[in-house]
DNA sequence: TCCATAGGTTTCCAATGGAGACCAGGTGCG
DNA sequence: CGCACCTGGTCTCCATTGGAAACCTATGGA
């Protein structure tokens, strides 16, 4: 049994076949490409606490550039994920928030960091631990 | 009220301040830019079904080139997240799989799978949405 | 002898990401 | 008036990253 053994029975198959993320011209996949990213990932947690302006998020994020933030968002909302909202105040400012859809996706997302949080000190032992075997 | 919006009391702060993901020197942001990554998603989600050798692993995943295959299993067990064994046939032959570590981060990847394939449509139909408006 | 196979590594080039300059256009400050 | 400054970006440039394809090692078979 070689390549074809992840095609054996009893996997749940038939949600695979329609919107198979392991092909790469699935939207699905395109979609898994967008959220899961490091700025777009960090972005919709935030945004999960309440909506915030553009600076807010930039200082928040610590390390995002101007640009990948802002072409980040610009991403999201287009995939419908965060709202814009620019109010007519001097200097003007654009208040960024999570959509429904946007929330929908919060839970699995916190899923990950809370998962990175609580299993920090395992991976940390891990590398540590490849790092000490005979890796040059 | 502006940047200090994020630190209204009533939010979990406690579990943000050891291990701040948004804080780029901070463990915990590494791992997470290291499983929030489109190939290493789509990898431990792949191992998730049962061991799997290379070139096996190659095929399924559509798209991933050699280098990048082998880069990304390389940090993946380092992070102990896949083990990496040699069988002495000839020629070689290497199979990878999940850790029981890694297996405990299953949950939360296929979660977001799930919300990938579930909202697919909705996610089109904002882009449509979108672009159809006065977007340039 | 020469090729094939598995699992990579190396090389080279194109695409991506970041730093920092620049822009719009309105405000307060001297 | 004229100048610097605010927000929320875009533009330009260069360093890093990712992909394609060649190469490598080691062995077995025609």
């Amino acid at each position: 049994m070689q390549d074809g053994t992840f095609l054996s029975p009893g996997h749940p198959l038939e949600t695979r076949l329609r919107g198979d993320v392991f092909c790469a011209a699935c939207p699905t996949r395109q979609l898994l490409d967008r959220i899961a990213d490091k700025w777009s990932t960090l972005i919709l947690i935030v945004l999960g606490d309440g909506p915030m302006r553009f600076n807010a998020l930039r200082h928040r994020i610590d390390g995002v550039s101007q640009k990948m933030l802002s072409q980040t968002l610009k991403a999201l909302e287009r995939d419908g994920l965060v709202s814009r909202s620019v109010a007519p105040t001097v200097p003007v400012s654009v208040t960024y928030a999570m959509t429904p859809l946007g929330r929908s996706l919060l839970a699995a997302l916190q899923s990950m960091i809370d998962w990175a949080e609580t299993h920090m000190d395992e991976v940390e032992a891990a590398q540590a631990a490849y790092d000490g075997r005979d890796h040059p």
